[in-house]
DNA sequence: CTGTTAGCGCATTCAG
DNA sequence: CTGAATGCGCTAACAG
């Protein structure tokens, strides 16, 4: 009883004295049946139990109501970093509203980039988003060239081509310096993260900004690259005492530290807010989607 | 040029000059080709970037190469709860091996309940990976009766009869409690999570064994229920006060609480494990399979 | 309003 | 070893 096979539109118009096309005019919601005939089709479907088979849809319809959400896997760090999780959450959100699949890859390696390549032309998907995007990408230029609707989380440069979802990075970091500023502090470092992606530049940009504003000179020693918090402190901290011969060192082994303050801060009131390259700015409530054309 | 469909077996085939069989056979390692067809029908596919539609294969083949991996929203907090993260990040990595896809499915409500339902019966996916199942949860009972593979992340009570994969709940909490006894801790509370499901009992059992073990009576009013940390901590508290009187209160605000320690410990390197309901024991590193029958 | 006729792209008999 | 024929389950013209 168990293993049965599914029924099919053909055993609905069967069991509801039809035909297969009536069931699909009452399952696709079409008006151009009879009243009658949608009551015996709809009966039978309750009956039986029926549900379409999405795959012989998707054949002849080309489509499969899914779209992939990609993510590479080297520097999210899924679980590490909140952003990757609210993102899954506020995709998969959603998506479910339009009753579309979520398909999640976690990119590890080149070989799962190719395998990526061939999941989309092989007609799995219908759309794909993209998250952190570098410069050299190729992915996007083939996904555009294929013709599969392609949505980038943040742009590469100024000049993106492809549709995307960004934050006011720039914006961000500014009022984050100007903040600091305002409190007094007048050496602000700033770790961009990856300058290939827009979100590093913008925010550098924003740092710079901000002591443009305040006419205050942005030394530039205190800018770090890097994606590694860890390491980019290690570095930032090593290269600053050398190059300005400061005995006040950051806290030397930054073993536990999480999202939320500077070590040296040590909860004292100082008004720091969460800083980091992928999670500093906030995204505003309504972001602005841009379409290319 | 960019619009163009995409090749087909017959396309391929009229370009190698052989039947569409041929290529078939090419594309799923068949060894009944010649060498000299094969490397004709290689050579097509290359030239005409040739993908299989994965789709069309799953029609006949009536496999789809993807398997669904469904998350409780409500209790998974996905980014607050790094259990949820690293299960992704594990099925992803795995289900890479063997080229299978994975469909995300984060679970809010019943609509999306229902909705998950009809995905599996509408042939979108080879197998189901459930977690958090609950005892009363309907879902595995209908997945087993639909024929399609499921297995659950931790099982709902002893005799589970789907295949699942679960980690040594009971030995883990009889551990940690033993551990803090040897280091002289006399009252040890223990928040089970919720007792519907094996990894809450199992948890509760073995931190009563610890005790029995040492010959100490286990504090029952030391034992709480539920899933929110900060509720369960709260309540926890107030009924331990109020039972014993004791004046010595839990710090008041556990605002920014995370993984780590106890308020109270106050990083006094007083030895304590990360110690969560759910986040607690180690899994062990080669967690045992049980499949059923 | 309805059913019949064609495929969608592929794997699979079954004769060559 | 090979190809022609058949059908997976469904939607989409096309005539009734």
């Amino acid at each position: 009883m168990s293993g049965n096979r599914r029924p099919t539109i053909k055993t609905v118009a069967a069991r509801a004295g039809v035909g297969r096309t009536t069931v699909s005019r009452v399952v696709n919601g079409s008006d151009l049946v009879s009243d009658d005939a949608r009551e015996q089709v709809l009966a039978a479907i309750k009956e039986l139990n029926y549900v379409p088979n999405s795959v012989a849809r998707g054949l002849v319809t080309n489509r499969t109501n899914a779209v992939a959400l990609v993510i590479p896997e080297s520097e999210s760090r899924l679980g590490s970093e909140p952003f990757f999780a609210a993102l899954i959450r506020g995709v998969s959100g959603a998506l479910a509203e339009s009753r579309t699949q979520l398909q999640l890859m976690l990119v590890r390696d080149q070989a799962e980039r190719d395998q990526l390549t061939e999941t989309v032309a092989a007609h799995r998907v219908d759309g794909v988003l993209l998250v952190s995007v570098h410069a050299d990408d190729r992915l996007p230029g083939m996904l555009e060239e294929m013709g599969l609707p392609t949505v980038l989380a943040g742009r590469r440069d100024a000049g993106e081509r492809l549709s995307y979802v960004n934050s006011d990075n720039a914006g961000g970091a500014t009022a984050a310096v100007r903040h600091l500023l305002h409190r007094g502090r007048t050496r602000i470092a700033t770790i961009t993260g990856p300058l290939d992606m827009d979100v590093g530049r913008s925010r550098l940009a924003g740092w710079r900004t901000a002591h443009r504003e305040a006419g205050v000179a942005a030394d530039e020693l205190l800018v770090e690259e890097g994606t590694s918090r860890r390491r980019v402190r290690a570095g930032r901290c090593v290269r600053y005492l050398n190059a300005r011969r400061i005995s006040t060192p950051c806290s030397p082994r930054p073993t536990s530290w999480r999202w939320g303050r500077w070590p040296n801060c040590g909860g004292g009131g100082c008004g720091c807010r969460r800083m980091s390259p992928s999670w500093g700015t906030r995204i505003p409530s309504s972001p602005g989607i841009r379409r290319r054309r």
